[in-house]
Order: C-alpha cells, then structure tokens, then sequence
DNA sequence: GTCTCTATATATAAAAG
DNA sequence: TCTTTTATATATAGAGA
C-alpha cells in the first residue's frame, strides 16, 4: 500500500507477513472503532490471528457474545443505552486533543 | 478523512451520517478481505447498520456462525487474556495523541 | 524482534452533476 | 437522494536504527 504497490495474494516472506499483519489489525480495530463511533454501528468481532491461539475481538467480549445471540436469536433484543459513560469520556477526551493538535498545527502552519 | 478532518464523534447531520458509513463499511470489508487474503488470518464479523435490519457478515453467514460457536468453546480466562478491549484501544490512542501534541508544542518553543 | 521515519498508495469528506 | 470527481487525510511498505 506504501512505497511499493502490494499484490493482492498471501505474502510469502513469514517476516514482512507479520510486521504487515500487526499493522493491519491495528487499522482494521481504528477504522471499527470511528465505524462504531461516528456512524453509531454496531460491530462484533472475532479474528484469529496466526500468532495466537486466542483471537482478537473487538468492541469486547460480552459485546461479542450479546452480538452473536442476536445473530443467532434474530428477534432483536432491546439493548441498554446507559452503559456508556466511560467511553463517552474518553471520547470527550480524545476530540479535545486532536482539537488542540489541530489548532497547534494550524499555528506552526502559519509561521512556516 | 479527507477536505475536512472529521471530529472523533458522532456524525450529526443524518444524511452525512449515512453516507458516511456506506463508504466505510466498504472500507472497512475491504481491510478484512486483505488482512484475510494478505496475512492469512482467520475473521468472523458481525455488523448491525443502522440502514437495515439483517447485518452484515464477514467473511459469510456460515463462517461466522462457526466461529462465533468456536469462540464460545474458549474456556473464560483464554478469552479474556488478548482481548483487546475498547477501553485498551482507547487508552492507546489518547496517549499517541498526547504524545504528537508534546512534540508538536515542543517545535513551536524551539521557533520562539 | 521493535521503533521510527517517510514516500507512496489508498480511503474518504465534500463538491459537483 | 445516487454517482462521480477531487482534494485532503490516513494507512502502510520498505528502509534504517
């Protein structure tokens, strides 16, 4: 994606595969994270890596557990919308950093 | 992402909302398919958009299912060791942040 | 292995049609 | 609305420490 122009097939060296693999979980786990919070979507996510036993998952287990019965299940449950507040927080808190980077950036811009 | 940076928070405009999120559910299947194809790592996804009643599933209804029901089989204390949590996911991104504004603020006190 | 850097590929917000 | 286009932001392959 970078530099050179990967092909779309399994990438043979076992080294580059992992660097690459670590690095694609992580954008994999932000892009579902901004997915998850600025278009409100619910997601659950299981991925088994190859250098683990245990998988990933993503928002969290029970999410992931209540996501699956719901899959399973099809009537829809009614989820608690008060469950929250942590997140919110630390959502609060990272919109006032990149704001401030941003306006910090701006500055340095203007000087340039 | 793109003209504008976007804020980390939900979008409020409904009609941007959704357009929004059309483009990164695409994006965000496209990230799997590569990780799947690229790395050989194994997904299982569950989407519920707020566009549609069925989810959407990754990389197909019957993998999930089975993956899902694999996962349930992990013995309580192997499912929580790698979790990564969205709290953790948060935490990591609030200290990069905090991180790029020291350096930042950092350059403009050397220009003073 | 593990971080950082950085050039390039890609994703995507907003505009235009 | 929906598609297409474009400008910008972001992700990431490869390199170097």
């Amino acid at each position: 994606m970078a530099r050179n122009k990967v092909n779309y097939a399994l990438i043979e060296d076992a080294s580059k595969r992992k660097v690459s693999c670590n690095k694609r979980l992580k954008g994999l786990l932000k892009n579902f994270d901004e997915l998850k919070t600025l278009c409100d979507v619910e997601v659950a996510t299981i991925i088994y890596g190859p250098y683990r036993n245990e998988p990933y998952t993503f928002p969290n287990n029970d999410v992931v557990r209540n996501t699956f019965i719901k899959f399973k299940e099809l009537p829809t449950l009614e989820r608690s919308k008060h469950m929250v507040t942590r997140e919110e927080f630390t959502m609060q808190r990272i919109k006032k950093l990149e704001e401030q980077l941003q306006k910090v950036r701006k500055e340095i811009g203007s000087r340039k």
